[in-house]
DNA sequence: TAGATTGTTAATCGATTAACAATC
DNA sequence: TAGATTGTTAATCGATTAACAATC
């Protein structure tokens, strides 16, 4: 196992993730060639991406499925689980606490935040929402690393202060805004709009003329 | 204007997303220090990345603010808009349905699809709902390109196919599976779980000692 | 053995960075 | 003019690809 770059990290999922789709029907080996023709990727990039995870193949056979599944698993850390508080119970914030697959990835929403006293009520999936006032007590109590902003652009910042001030040291945020925060803190910003701009003009790129 | 790079692609709806959270207050001007310094990213590749879509800046001055806006969303496509159709009006849908700033980056969801009869009564934020049988129908008739699945796992890849067979020409999934089209369309899969293992990964190797 | 597939080493390609000249 | 900032050219860096040796 060596050191991963940027891109192969980012590939990584991919591969996880088709792997899992062949699920019930695991065939107990896999090969490198069939990975890379299934997800459109070069046949050697997909061996030496794999080669840096897992303990390895074997010639003519390919990797054992399971076995290579769990290595990249491993290493994604989805072994294991991660506590995160997600701000924001609106309906992309709901919709994030019942995704399915976020456990499969090593995450789990333990708990909701919202300012809105009448969202309060009702618990999603089994998760409570809480008062914004409680974050930090619930944060520093339940020793949670990781937050997920889903309020509004104008209320992004604010809940991104507190979320600091809670202790939290990752940050995915889905507002459309750009966070500021102390050097330390991991932001991801997950804007919707402009990943989809990239599609837009992939697509006008293929199809203008 | 020069050809732009997967990895600068990636980039500019940043900066566009940057340039807008400056608003309402635009500065008249803005360098390409500034962008770099807010945004972390280096000066150079910053002014590299501007220089391709833009009209240019003036030494000492920067660049007009409002001008270098419209660049960039010119270059994204943002200034023609796309009509999309949307499959799977559960939780994550709603969320899309409802999103802010869609439309600014040029994508106009029209109308939703939904299996579920009880689901179509309602519109939401002012689109109506129809039945899965009529998306062929409604595609064709509207000239639609892009459609966006947001359905449960086990249900994306007949819904992938029925989009292709309505004339689609851009899908994006956030289903967690991977999809099988015919070649000439364009996939892009949304993986929210995917996407955060990268985070925690992050995560890990920044504070794990 | 022959064929398939792995992993490695070297060559190519592309993107970032550094240095600098140009300009307001 | 001096200083800030741009854009360009060349050098560096990193990732992908190609060729090949190793192995089951």
């Amino acid at each position: 196992m060596r050191s991963v770059s940027q891109q192969t990290l980012q590939r990584l999922p991919l591969y996880l993730s088709y792997l899992k789709s062949l699920m019930p029907d695991l065939p107990p080996n896999i090969s490198a060639g069939n990975i890379a023709q299934a997800l459109g990727f070069g046949e050697v990039q997909v061996r030496k991406d794999l080669a840096a995870v897992s303990a390895g193949g074997r010639p003519k056979l390919g990797f054992v499925t399971a076995d290579l599944m769990a290595d990249v698993k491993h290493y994604l850390g989805c072994d294991n689980i991660d506590d995160a508080v997600l701000v924001g119970a609106g309906k992309l914030g709901k919709a994030l606490l019942t995704y399915e697959g976020f456990f499969e990835y090593g995450l789990d929403i333990v708990a909701a935040f919202d300012s809105d006293p009448n969202v309060r009520e009702k618990s999603i999936s089994g998760k409570r929402i809480y008062a914004v006032e409680d974050l930090r007590g619930f944060c520093m109590e339940n020793n949670i690393r990781i937050g997920i902003i889903t309020v509004p652009a104008d209320k992004a910042q604010p809940v991104c202060d507190r979320l600091v001030d809670a202790g939290i040291l990752a940050i995915w945020n889905f507002a459309p805004v750009h966070l500021k925060s102390p050097d330390p803190i991991l932001i991801r910003n997950e804007n919707l709009a402009a990943s989809l701009a990239i599609l837009s003009k992939h697509l006008v790129e293929t199809f203008a003329k």
